[in-house]
DNA sequence: CGGAATGTTGAACCGTTTCAAACGGAGTGG
DNA sequence: CCACTCCGTTTGAAACGGTTCAACATTCCG
């Protein structure tokens, strides 16, 4: 199963060298980590609060979310995985996991356990600095949620949270014109903003409205990333993304 | 001035070894990093937006806040550092800060150079380790607080903030009748739970009417815990703090 | 002591929620 | 191919939680 072992894990080894110096000897290591590869249908756990977290999981295709549900039942989705993210390290060191993980799609899957991920990391300091920096900016990303969701009104959070998407899809830059997947229902998006489904879909109606976004089948193209971020307040330094 | 090193950097080792396993040579290597000792006012800024961050800091004694600002000015409170705490391991790896740490109260700090912990942790991969152990519990806070400002009400958001920092405060259990300083104002509680300064007091004199805290001079009784932990809805393993 | 910051209260307003009903598309079975 | 169902989207109207504005009381601090 661990023929084209590069192509697997890439992903996790760009998105470590994204924020922290990689070595080709690290990478060369990096890529020889025993994964499995799995498919899951959308909808699926991933990981289940209260579980025993044992492994990573590398996003090969698909999206995933995270989210906890409250003791009301009320449910927050805490942050959105895209393609070619690691959806897992915010539980490497926890022994039990404190939310879920939800398939949004069909996702390949690429999943390492935790043990061979820590060994490299005792044995490379600069993969254990990796691991912290890619949780440094998951942790970022948090804090700017927390302030999208306190402090900005239902227009101003939703079209926060398109440009994010966007531009992380994107890698660090979003031309005018350009469209993108938004593979969740708008009970989905309305978790994610704190927002209920009946006022996301008058607020993403408003955005339509007045040109600043194309809704369609669950994908979504922005005419104008200028305007779009203005409206929003958006300011990518959160995402510590080098614009390709 | 390292003097009395185990004194200072005790509360860092601790609260390391709180999530993850430190031997008693770790230990010592840790206090013996060199550090040093400051004191600042309340309302110093220990970290701007913006910054080149360079060390990190022991609160070793005082309150501290984390907070961002929005491009329209408002301001998100998305933490708060009590006593004991680290306060700026959230920065270690990256370039530019993108929050701002602020004093609640008169500060004693320590401050240890990043280089210095880097190099330790490049050594002992456990405090490796332990850094990240730290951070990731930081991101499972954070998530509770997305959760509890996007689906929770004012009196949930309010009981559920007390029930969080009464239980950090004294390290897993709270007994009935439990007074804790909360040296926060109105305002900076509203901040924090993305409410506004006016609701917020409806809010803490409803709850004070109610006998579910009572609230004198910045600091807060609790005359029943469970009372209180039900109002909130709080479950305190999103801490991952194991009770003394 | 005086001035600024913080806390308190009321009343009007408004953004969002709630409830309820209808609509549309995708998939399924007859 | 139609009828049926399920799920998500859409829309309207009323209700509500929280905000805003404004005034005043209190505490803090130089």
């Amino acid at each position: 199963m661990n023929k084209d072992v590069a192509s697997h894990l890439t992903p996790l080894i760009d998105r470590f060298a994204l924020h922290s110096p990689i070595s080709s000897e690290d990478r060369a290591e990096l890529g020889k980590m025993p994964y499995k590869l799995r498919s899951y249908e959308a909808g699926s756990y991933l990981l289940r609060d209260g579980d025993a977290p044992v492994q990573c999981g590398v996003l090969v295709s698909g999206f995933a979310y995270r989210h906890r549900v409250s003791a009301a039942g009320l449910r927050q989705i805490v942050s959105v995985s895209i393609p070619g993210e690691v959806y897992d390290l915010q539980q490497l060191h926890l022994a039990t996991a404190d939310h879920n993980v939800q398939t949004l799609t069909r996702c390949t899957v690429a999943t390492i356990a935790h043990a061979a991920l820590l060994e490299i990391a005792a044995k490379r300091p600069s993969v254990a600095r990796a691991i912290s920096a890619t949780t440094i900016v998951d942790l970022s990303i948090a804090r700017e949620w927390m302030l999208n969701i306190g402090r900005r009104d239902a227009r101003m959070r939703t079209s926060h949270l398109f440009c994010e998407l966007a531009f992380r899809l994107n890698r660090g830059s979003v031309p005018s014109g350009h469209t993108f997947d938004l593979p969740m229902t708008q009970e989905q998006l309305g978790d994610a903003l704190g927002l209920t489904p009946v006022h996301i879909n008058r607020t993403v109606r408003g955005l339509v409205k007045d040109g600043l976004i194309v809704n369609s089948h669950r994908s979504i193209t922005i005419p104008n990333w200028g305007a779009l971020v203005d409206e929003a307040g958006f300011n990518s330094r959160y995402l510590h993304m080098v614009p390709i």
